[in-house]
DNA sequence: CGATATATTGACAGGAGTCAAAGAGGGTGG
DNA sequence: CCACCCTCTTTGACTCCTGTCAATATATCG
C-alpha cells in the first residue's frame, strides 16, 4: 500500500478523518515508476496535475542567469512538491527525480473537487504548502548566515529529521543518493569546496556520505555545527 | 479608504467578487498605527490573529545560531505577512515594522469563518501564501548563486516591481527606508560590503539609496545585473 | 552640544571559488 | 578479461570576493 505514504505524512500534521484520506487516495489517477534524473515538470510549464512522492527522492531546482543552478529543496516520500502548481499559473522551478522514484499523479480538477467538498483536506494541503515555506525560510537563513560546514550539517540534520518521520532512518544512517556536485548546487557552494567540507567531517568523525548513504557519526555535533533546532520544526504541528 | 489596500492586492491575483472583498474588509477588527521598529509578532509566539499591511514597510527576520540575523522578506501595503500563523502553531520568525506603518488586524476565528463560507477567499489567500513561497525561492537563488552586487540589484528590482503594482513608484524613485545594516542582513552580507557595493553602484550611475529613497538611475542595468526576470513573477498570475 | 545611530574608509585576513590534473569506480564492448 | 569511457571524487596551487576590525565622518536628536 504505497499510496499511504502520502496519507501518512499529511496526517502527521492534521486530523484528517479516514474518509478524507480515502478521498485523497481515490483521486490518485496514476502511479508511475520514474528513473533517476527524470524531469517531472519544468520551469515555465503549466500543468494540469500535481504529484505525490511515494518512494525515492526528487528535488526542486532553478537556474539563475549565468547558468548556475540552485537546488531549492529535496523531497521524500509523502511530499507533494508541486502542489502550488494548482494555484499558480506557471511553475517557477523544475522538479526532477534524484533517484528512481515512485510517483503518484493527481489531476488538479479532481483535487479541486475534493478540496471544495472537504474543508479538512483543503486545510491539510494548505498547511503542507506552508510547511514548505517554513523550510524555505530556514534555507534562506542557512545560505545567508552560515558558513559552508554549517550549511552542510544543517542540511543533513534537516533531512534526517524529515526522513525519521517516515521511518527512513536506521542506525544513524539513511539513504540519500546525491552527488557532491548536487550538494554544491543545493548549498550554494562549489563542488570542490563541498568535497573539502565532507573530508573534514570525515576526518573529525562527524559524518560521512558514501555510496548514496549518509552516516551520522556524531549527531550532537552535526546538530550543533548546523545550528539545527528541532524546535524550528515545531511550528509544523497543527495549530 | 486604506483598508482597500489589502483588497487591491488580493484582487490582483484573483477574481474575488465585491461581496468577497467586503467580507474580508468587514472582519478587520482593528487598525493601528505602529511606530518604526515595532514588533508585530516574534518567533515562537502563538497568535490568534493575523495582520494586513495598509501602509508602510515591515520585514520578517530570524536569528540563527551565532546571533546573526537574517531578514527573510520585506513587506509592503497589501501584504499579509503572517497569514500562515493561522495554520502553523508557532511563528517561525519575527515580524517587525521597518517604518511607521498602518496595520489592520484580523482574528483567526473570523478569518476561518469567512474562508469556510467563501471558497474564493480561501483560494485567494492560499494563493497569497504560495506567492510568498515563490519569492522565497527567488531569494534562495539569489543567496545561493549571485554575488553581492547582483543580490543588491535583484532586491531593488523585485521591490520596484512589487511597489509599482501598488503605485508606490514614481519617476524611477521609491521610498524604502532601510539602513545599510538591514540591507546587509537581508542580503547575507556584511554592512561594510553593502556600503561598498552601493558606492560602486553610485559611481557607475546605476542606482542610489539615500535618505530612505531608492533612485533607479539605470533600470535596464539593474535588471541585468540582478538577473531579474519579470517573467519570474508571471506565475503569480492566477491559474 | 554631547550622545547615539548610520555611513564611510582603509588595512588585513580568510573562506570559498576557479582551474587543471589525477584518481576511482562502474559499465560496456570487443 | 581487459581496454575504454564516463561520471564522480580528490588534490594542489592560486585568486578573489567578502568579512573583520578599527577608526573617522555624518547625521540626527533631545
Amino acid at each position: 500500500m504505497p499510496i499511504d505514504m502520502m496519507i501518512r505524512k499529511v496526517r502527521l500534521h492534521t486530523g484528517l478523518t479516514e474518509e478524507d484520506t480515502a478521498a485523497l487516495r481515490s483521486i490518485v489517477s496514476s502511479v508511475r515508476d520514474l528513473g533517476a534524473g527524470t524531469s517531472i515538470i519544468q520551469e515555465g510549464e503549466i500543468s494540469s496535475h500535481c504529484c505525490v512522492m511515494l518512494s525515492g527522492f526528487s528535488y526542486r531546482a532553478k537556474v539563475s542567469d549565468g547558468g548556475k543552478r540552485q537546488i531549492l529543496s529535496f523531497h521524500i516520500a509523502g511530499d507533494m512538491p508541486d502542489l502550488h502548481g494548482m494555484f499558480l499559473k506557471r511553475m517557477d522551478h523544475d522538479l526532477t527525480t534524484l533517484t528512481q522514484a515512485r510517483v503518484g499523479f493527481i489531476d488538479h480538477r479532481a483535487l479541486r473537487q475534493v478540496i471544495s467538498l472537504r474543508p479538512a483536506v483543503a486545510e491539510a494541503l494548505w498547511r503542507e504548502t506552508l510547511i514548505d515555506a517554513v523550510l524555505f525560510r530556514e534555507w534562506i537563513v542557512s545560505l545567508g548566515t552560515r558558513p559552508a560546514a554549517a550549511r552542510m550539517a544543517y542540511l543533513v540534520a534537516e533531512l534526517r529529521q524529515r526522513l525519521a518521520a517516515i521511518d527512513m532512518v536506521a542506525e544513524d544512517q539513511f539513504r540519500f543518493p546525491v552527488t557532491q556536485a548536487k550538494l554544491a548546487e543545493a548549498l550554494g557552494l562549489s563542488a570542490v569546496h563541498v568535497n573539502r567540507v565532507l573530508q573534514s567531517f570525515r576526518a573529525q568523525g562527524i559524518l560521512d556520505i558514501h555510496d548514496s548513504v549518509v552516516t551520522l557519526r556524531d549527531i550532537e555535533k552535526i546538530v550543533e555545527i548546523g545550528g539545527f533546532n528541532e524546535l524550528n520544526l515545531q511550528p509544523l504541528e497543527s495549530a
